[in-house]
DNA sequence: ACTTGCGTTAGAGCGCACTCTAACCCGTAG
DNA sequence: CTACGGGTTAGAGTGCGCTCTAACGCAAGT
């Protein structure tokens, strides 16, 4: 059993953190991509601080998805997190879902559906068909702005016409 | 000369409101889009209730874009404000590029350097530039959470797994 | 023994972009 | 005359999604 010591190694962490470590570039959102090909050898329970290296996301944003209940997460003699293969699936899922803009609410009935059993697998694919629309809409839209901002850059200096 | 009356007419909103009011749809987001085709033969010069129609923006919103210096308005003899063609372009450009989700502290920047002439052009320029490669990332951003919710919707109810 | 560095909690605070309120003004219709 | 439907202002409030603070716990190093 992995004590909170063996979880917190420096030794461990700047392994996890050479391989996996999110490039920390401006803000949150960039190239939080990464996410999307995980690797598939990693141990098998991440403290918090593993899990943000991992994620990009922050010790405190990952607290404030379990408080409402994005994620349960057990712990350790000491009370420190432990966050296993489950509860590292479920939080890059949210962060996909965040960053095509899903709102919190969204994603937290989403889960609670999952959580209900399989009967609620109707209504799931409903939420899923929406966000693809909502998804879709986006892209048109930031497509427009696009082909604007190009327009703008073309044209050099450019005005506050449209 | 128009007077607030004739601008306020019931009956020249309706006409406007008919042919080019925004369709009122969820939220402010969705089908702004119709703000890229905006038709040439508005009158010169609009109410704000007539460029809350014309632009989906609500009064709320264009007086708060007014005062935090995104486009300047010019008032009637009862100090209601008349949209002439120059601050309703302004208007529209600037809800295309929030509809880029350029930040407002970002397009008031830009608005600031055309306001101050021509010399700032290649800063004008840097700023689209810029721009222009976050929408590129977001684009792809989406594109990748268009992916995984294809995925979802065909394989049907879905677990939280990513 | 004490500092360092990681973790914990409850709860307050923040930045953004609106969004709304209250109190008031003006001109027309009934 | 008065009600109504527009408009005006300064300034307060809202909802979202974090983000941070304060006060504390544990354990390994010097």
């Amino acid at each position: 059993m992995n004590t909170a010591g063996v979880l917190s190694s420096p030794a461990r962490r700047q392994a996890l953190a050479e391989r996996y470590e999110a490039p920390e570039l401006p803000p949150l959102d960039p190239e939080l991509l990464h996410l999307l090909d995980l690797p598939a050898d990693l141990p098998d329970e991440l403290s918090i601080a593993e899990v943000a290296s991992v994620t990009g996301l922050t010790a405190h944003t990952l607290r404030y998805y379990e408080r409402i209940g994005l994620v349960e997460v057990a712990r350790d003699a000491n009370g420190y997190r432990l966050y296993d293969r489950e509860a590292l699936a479920r939080v890059v899922f949210v962060t996909r879902l965040r960053l095509s803009d899903m709102p919190i609410t969204t994603v937290s009935h989403y889960i609670d559906l999952v959580n209900q059993g399989p009967q609620t697998e109707p209504e799931r694919l409903a939420v899923m068909q929406e966000h693809r629309a909502m998804i879709q809409r986006r892209i048109s839209e930031m497509t427009a702005a696009l082909a604007l901002t190009e327009y703008k850059i073309t044209t050099y200096g450019g005005t506050c016409a449209p």
